[in-house]
RNA sequence: GCCCCCAUCGUCUAGCGGCCCAGGACACCGCUCUUUCAAGGCGGCAGCACGGGUUCGAAUCCCGUUGGGGGCGCCA
């Protein structure tokens, strides 16, 4: 029988980075081997059962190109499976009926004594409340674990823990057990989370007569700059978020592969077939990885570089067109996909793209005041050099090359560079120090609207 | 309190007993190219947590210490 892997989230409404990255390396897996991908959503708690936190996750599964060969099977449709489970269980003795409240077990256990449940109730023959697994007093369960070698799991320490709720629904350690022999699933690949609740489900497995074990492979936790593990609170978390910032997928999905795995060589930007083809999932570290968004990032940048003009052309379309900084009115591609080279060498996420081409599109430029200052106001000749350009531009030839000479000319009467010439220009016109090629900027934006920004920036440099 | 996991540059990692006085990438710092900024090129900074073993030889194996993290719910 081949392998058989699944990606098993809780219905949260988003993808969590740290999920997005357990999917990946079992979508990987499962490509490299050849075998199958399951996609399965443990909703066993009723208040997250609804259909659209579902959605959230499959469109950032698919966003990430990741698809799935069964499924989404849902937990919440399976509840008949479970209570036959859990009958069975009960019958063969290895589970119980349970009806104390949390206050009484700790006021039994006491100060120190944990949270561990002390077993009350295993022979107190109710028929009714929640039900317990009655783990061993004796022996050890092994888990196998392909990252981390076997992990040894003392029985004495594991307590007799709930599998079904008063209400009659399972609890996931029970569904995720019978789901996992139900659906024949060969590995078991999660996070490191979730370590310590494998020998419960391997009991619950063991109980239920299941004569083989998955293999497992604990994923290491991605974790923030506080080296824990990364909190919704605190951490930016969803891959929806990401995307709507302007990350790439395949950038995204790049960054994600190196949290915990390296492919061979010194070049990690790599496509999917490299991936699909040199991943293992015994290759994966066991220690913690941090979440860097500053190398993301620079990933990033180099995926936005990458791409064919028209193709960042089009992916930029939302965020110009999506509450943009102009009025939308007033944007025109044809103006946009003339600068969109230029714009493309400069974004490290998209979201940076309308910041980079608002000169173009708004009726003034947004003039920062330190650009201002810096650029213009500070610059003993800038009122010249205005002047100047506003002469020479009104006369000279309207294409970057001829922009240029004329500006360098006019530069070198003031005994200026280039580079500090430009700069008073410049800031007239698009408002900032930094940009896009300021002769291109000119070229595009055209002779009438440069004269007229420049005029406006020396009467302002003139008003006291 | 109990159980478990982890430990190479700031970060992600290569390394699976000699090829390593430790390689790459991001970040950072110089220089260069240059119409600014980017991008590119060149160079630099920086690490095997500590202590014991094993071995002719250890970043690599073993033990311990320390440090970090995860888990212990009628959440998953």
């Amino acid at each position: 029988m081949g392998t058989r892997v699944r990606f098993s989230p809780a219905p949260t409404g988003y993808l969590h980075v740290g999920g997005a990255r357990t999917a990946l390396f079992n979508w990987l897996y499962a490509r490299h081997v050849g075998g199958t991908f399951v996609l399965r959503i443990e909703d066993t708690d009723a208040a997250n059962s609804r259909d659209e936190l579902i959605e959230g996750i499959e469109r950032s599964l698919r966003w990430l190109g990741i698809d799935w060969d069964e499924g989404p099977h849902r937990q919440s449709k399976r509840v008949e499976l479970y209570a036959e489970a859990v009958a069975q269980l009960l019958a063969g003795g290895h589970a119980y009926y349970c009806d104390c409240t949390r206050e009484q077990i700790e006021a039994r256990t006491g100060p120190g004594g944990g949270a561990r449940y002390d077993g009350w109730c295993r022979d107190r023959g109710l028929t009714s409340g929640a039900v317990r697994f009655r783990s061993p007093d004796t022996g050890q369960t092994v888990v196998p674990d392909l990252i981390r070698g076997d992990v040894v799991f003392e029985h004495s320490t594991i307590e007799d823990f709930v599998i079904q709720r008063t209400d009659g629904s399972a609890v996931f350690l029970l569904a995720n057990a019978v789901d996992d022999v139900d659906m024949a699933i060969t590995h078991v690949i999660r996070g490191e989370d979730l370590l310590p609740a494998t020998p419960k489900v391997l009991l619950i497995r063991a109980a239920l007569g299941a004569a083989d074990v998955p293999v497992f492979a604990h994923l290491p936790l991605i974790v923030n700059e506080k080296r824990q593990k990364l909190s919704k609170r605190r951490d930016d978390v969803a891959v929806e978020e990401y995307r709507e910032r302007g990350y790439l997928a395949d950038a995204m999905r790049n960054y994600l592969v190196l949290l915990g795995w390296s492919p061979g060589g010194d070049e990690e930007i790599m496509g999917l077939e490299r991936m699909i083809a040199e991943f293992d999932i015994v290759d994966v570290k066991p220690s913690p990885a941090f979440f860097d968004v500053k190398k993301l990032e620079a990933i990033n940048g180099e995926y936005i570089r990458a791409l064919p003009v028209a193709t960042f052309v089009r992916d930029s379309l939302p965020w110009l067109e999506m509450d943009p900084p102009w009025p939308p009115e007033q944007f025109d591609l044809a103006v946009f996909e003339r600068v969109a080279p230029f714009v493309q060498e400069r974004a490290r996420v998209l979201s940076d793209v309308p910041a980079l081409v608002d000169f173009l599109f708004l009726d003034e430029p947004k003039t920062d005041p330190d650009a201002w200052e810096k650029g213009v106001a500070r610059v003993p000749v800038a009122g010249d050099l205005l002047d100047d350009a506003l002469a020479a531009y009104h006369e000279c030839d309207w294409n970057p090359a001829a922009l240029h000479e004329v500006t360098a000319a006019l530069g070198e009467r003031h005994g200026l560079k280039l580079a500090k010439a430009q700069a008073p220009i410049r800031v007239a016109v698009t408002g900032r120090t930094v940009g896009i090629p300021l002769f291109e900027s000119l070229h595009v934006l055209g002779r009438e609207r440069t004269l007229e920004r420049l005029r406006r920036a020396r009467e302002r440099l003139s008003a006291p």
